[in-house]
DNA sequence: AAAAGTAACTAACAATCGTTAGTTTTGTAA
DNA sequence: TTACAAAACTAACGATTGTTAGTTACTTTT
């Protein structure tokens, strides 16, 4: 276990109180107190509120575009690509589970350069993500469907994990991948 | 067209911005300016800033507790009422995105006995799907899978429906539902 | 015409916000 | 032991927050 920066502490310690509260809701004064130090020692090792906001969001973010680089790099079919994703996306669920609250709540508190660049980002994903099942239509793979709405059935199942991971935590990781797999795959239905 | 109260115009003006930038980042200066008037101008309709959240979320709410009691007097199958529970959400969804967003990321935000009884709510509606889930895999009309990783798929895509319907706002509701029914209940992958 | 009610206004309040300046303590290296 | 840097502290700032008090203008009812 490599030993945290203080601002790595300080990032790791508001992430779980924006996650509670939400960004807007969490005072300097909050994240000090949660340290056991006082609100303006915090700025020693940041430069504001912003920047411990675009640390936590950035980091996730570029972690979920590296995972899609991955997976189209991979080359395989398409509902093979869209189970590694599945997987993916509950492999950075459990390791940044705080971060993903923010991502999915406060992303619109980032300013600038960082809100452009988390857009950017963020459809970009949606566009390639979107691609892979469209022609996973068009190979005759997937039902043909409206791509949209296949596309955010499992995003938005997906972007929310983080919620339910640590609430009914006592599910193995392997028995939700699998499962989750399953359920968009083959649907819940009993064939006959 | 009902005209509506000088409260429901605050009430509507007030979910707006809050879906845009959350509860906390909106002031009552923010409501009153959109409405052209001034803040203490809202004080005549309303009692506080908590008012307005409380009204707002406990209104969607109580829609989806009758909507579900609605679909559970049906006594129709566990995949028959499945189904009717999203064309349900989807419904509710279209008549109620502002609320929905409030809903979703605000809730916290409520106190005592709002927050108490949305809890609560919020708590039966889960523990009703999740019974019917478990009926349907009992009478083996549902996939042996983990009651609780079907429950998490459908119901979060459900409750962020509302980030998309409005952006491809396009699709037809009754594709929506059709689509969103069939990818459910049959997954995606085409069946040989 | 008088009275009552509705809904806006101005002005101000105490509290809290993010942040800065300047100072003191603490730990490490010379 | 001295010197330096890191990281804490106190105190305060200007801005903004939700809210209250008191007043004014317009409309409806008596």
């Amino acid at each position: 276990m490599k030993t945290l920066t203080r601002k790595q502490e300080i990032v790791a310690t508001a992430s779980k109180l924006f996650k509670e509260k939400g960004y807007n809701a969490v005072s300097m004064r909050d994240i000090a107190q949660a340290m056991g130090i006082k609100a303006a020692s915090l700025y020693n090792h940041i430069s504001g509120k912003q920047e411990i906001l675009s640390t936590l969001i950035l980091e996730v973010a570029i972690e979920f575009t590296n995972g899609m680089q991955t997976v189209l790099a991979e080359e395989s079919s398409p509902v093979q690509q869209i189970e590694r994703i599945i997987e993916m996306h509950i492999d950075i669920t459990v390791n940044y589970s705080e971060g993903l609250a923010a991502l999915n709540n406060d992303w619109m508190h980032l300013e600038n350069d960082e809100l452009r660049s988390f857009i950017r980002m963020r459809e970009d994903y949606e566009e390639n993500f979107r691609q892979i099942i469209k022609r996973g239509i068009a190979a005759g793979e997937i039902q043909a469907r409206q791509p949209e709405v296949i596309l955010f059935s499992i995003l938005s199942t997906l972007r929310t994990l983080y919620l339910w991971y640590q609430k009914r935590g006592k599910l193995d990781v392997n028995v939700l991948k699998q499962d989750m797999v399953a359920v968009f795959l083959h649907g819940i239905v009993n064939k006959l």
